[in-house]
DNA sequence: ATTATCTATAGATCTATAGATAATGC
DNA sequence: ATTATCTATAGATCTATAGATAATGC
């Protein structure tokens, strides 16, 4: 029974990541998962009730992360490291290629904060405007104690097109190499120490404090 | 006359990056632009056609750039960071919002030399090709000279989501600030430089490059 | 009794073409 | 003579609903 949803989100994620939502439709979906197209809306009322599943999917353990992030003493450098492996493992974990997540400018604007074009996604609205806030909170600490460079929206871009290039390598075929996670806080948090020196210590202190987050 | 191209083009950009192509009607952009939906058709074969001249637009001056950087003598990072710097001016300068060619799947698979799924858009995947290969070349002097850290990828990945922030952040509305690309390359190269010692001088360097490359 | 599936289809799109009409350039 | 526009429309979708049928759980 809900192996069949499961199913609907993989596939739908798929076709999200390869044509995007609107490009994909609902025959499209019906079709990658072998059954009639009227068939989906037994699991999902509407098209972008698959979208929302998805999005929350991602969103709500994130918050998770981000809180447990936040309560941990210490300087925050490590913490905005370990928090950022987090983020990458467990996207590349999610039961469908979140790349339709970031791709699609349906979704993209939702992550971004911008006006919404597709009314059912209130609530998903509001879970990313939330961790927004949290992400803040945590870089800006680091901002003030002089850990990070002020660069706030940098990190955050610059994060997320190299977590989204690692999707899209993997929906293309290629393989994603063990410590992507590790990887990509490294290069983020060389490009946003304040001083340099401290980088072996952080991505050190960063991969200690993982398992109090993820 | 060619006017009315200029404003579709404009005005399919700006829709494009709000509900992506496939989301986006021809009768959506003739509305925009305040004509009937099948006088497009005088200006552009079909939708793809629209979509193939802004991704032209984008590209072939993207790959002249590239040329002159890699023309030029002396250490890879100076010639990185002016290439950096003079592809955020352009792509900020384009007569439309180039957010929808990197954040629809349509699009961003072609960029990232995926396999097609439109069929109108070869010539536009062939220069893709062209581009990757002239950037890989440009950032592989960089790290067998030692200059730039192995992360050819990162480098490209960190680039694209900063650039593709300040699209997404300007067409919500949010000023650009003066000095962008050099803060985007700023950030890329801190995180790409192997001596990080070297960077005050890589950055002043890469602003004297800039006007030999854009 | 409930849940998941199916066929059939309503009603609203979407892209692109046909052919008429007006405006522009030689 | 050419170019740009228009109205009208063909033909192919798309989302979602209605109502029948089979399978599953009490």
């Amino acid at each position: 029974m809900s192996e069949t949803r499961s199913r609907i989100l993989a596939k739908a994620g798929e076709l999200f990541a390869e044509r995007g939502y609107h490009g994909t439709s609902t025959r499209d979906i019906a079709e990658a998962v072998g059954i009639r197209q009227p068939s989906l809306y037994n699991h999902f009322a509407t098209k972008q009730h698959i979208l929302a599943a998805m999005i929350d999917c991602d969103l709500i353990p994130s918050i998770e992360r981000l809180e447990r992030a936040l309560a941990l003493d210490g300087p925050v450098a490590p913490r905005l490291h370990a928090y950022i492996q987090a983020s990458v493992a467990a996207t590349l974990t999610l039961p469908f290629d979140a790349g339709g997540l970031f791709g699609d400018p349906v979704v993209s604007r939702l992550y971004s904060a911008a006006p919404l074009a597709e009314p059912d996604l209130s609530a998903q609205a509001a879970r990313v405007g939330r961790r927004y806030d949290l992400e803040s909170q945590l870089i800006s600490a680091g901002i003030t104690g002089n850990e990070l460079v002020a660069a706030l929206d940098d990190i955050r871009a610059a994060t997320a097109g190299l977590l989204f290039s690692t999707l899209r390598d993997r929906a293309l075929g290629k393989r994603v190499p063990e410590g992507r996670g590790v990887h990509i806080a490294d290069f983020v948090l060389r490009a946003a120490l304040v001083d340099g020196s401290r980088f072996a210590e952080v991505t050190a202190e960063g991969t200690r404090l993982l398992p109090l987050i993820a």
